[in-house]
DNA sequence: ATGGTCGGTAACCGA
């Protein structure tokens, strides 16, 4: 059956992680596949690596930190890295048109501690993101938000929500952000199907975190209404966060009827 | 136990 598979992956550090990401593009074969912490610029970014393996890249990268990146079997066109309203260094956006779908790559501020300045930072970028979004749902019919959002949406969403009650990534006003980001009229296609309790996408390094499943579920895919009739499922990799020098994020992967 | 471990970069910051 013809599909279309989309991924999004926080690598932190694609130059450390390249070789894990080419094994994983080889075995999954997504044809979207959006990256985060690529903490790489964009004269250091691996296109040739990435075109042999069969990707086309486009990317926003700056130096250390942050730095966004969408790979595609297909055609890359119209990217966009610093939507209206948004006047930051900081490279967190990426959107772009892969065949015929358009694709918004975000890697959402951390926030910090919650009261901080990072934590407004972050929840003013979230009220832009919105806007930006409203406007791109009403104009990209097949429109995909895919990254990592810093925010476990829901207490299920939480290894241990009690101990992370209105810490950073679990706060009411980042819930209400995430929330808010869906009433554009985007749905978050993980929850479109039956999951196993204790998803999660990223486990601190700290603390054995991963072995004992001590995760959260943040990095997500939404989808504009109409394709998600289309979504028949999404999953969580977590086999790459199992390997030697693993980044702390596992892929999510979600596949479409085309 | 309010810690721990990574990555980037070069004494610490960010996550």
């Amino acid at each position: 059956m013809p599909c279309l598979k989309i991924a999004t992956w926080n690598v932190n550090s694609l130059r450390v992680r390249l070789p894990q990401v080419l094994n994983w593009l080889g075995r999954e074969q997504p044809d979207v596949l959006g990256v985060q912490e690529t903490k790489i610029t964009d004269e250091e970014f691996p296109v040739a690596e990435l075109a042999e393996a069969g990707y086309r890249s486009v990317y926003s990268g700056q130096k250390t930190y942050n730095g966004v990146a969408v790979l595609s079997k297909f055609d890359l066109a119209d990217p966009v890295t610093d939507p209206k309203g948004f006047d930051d260094a900081q490279r967190r956006i990426l959107a772009v048109t892969a065949g015929g779908y358009r694709i918004v790559n975000l890697y959402v501020p951390n926030g910090g501690e919650v009261g901080s300045d990072k934590y407004a930072y972050k929840l003013d970028w979230l009220a832009k993101m919105r806007d930006y979004l409203s406007l791109e749902v009403k104009r990209c019919p097949r429109l995909i938000v895919l990254g990592d959002f810093n925010i476990a949406p829901e207490d299920r969403d939480v290894h241990d929500p009690d101990a992370w009650r209105e810490r950073i990534l679990c706060s009411t006003p980042e819930r209400e952000a995430f929330r808010a980001l869906l009433d554009v009229g985007l749905i978050d296609v993980f929850r479109r199907f039956d999951a196993a309790e204790k998803s999660y996408t990223w486990w601190d390094y700290r603390l054995n975190a991963f072995r004992r499943n001590m995760g959260l579920r943040i990095d997500h895919i939404l989808v504009s209404s109409s394709l998600a009739e289309d979504c028949l499922g999404c999953r969580i990799d977590v086999e790459p966060r199992k390997l030697e020098r693993p980044s702390d994020h596992a892929p999510v992967v979600a596949e479409f009827r085309v």
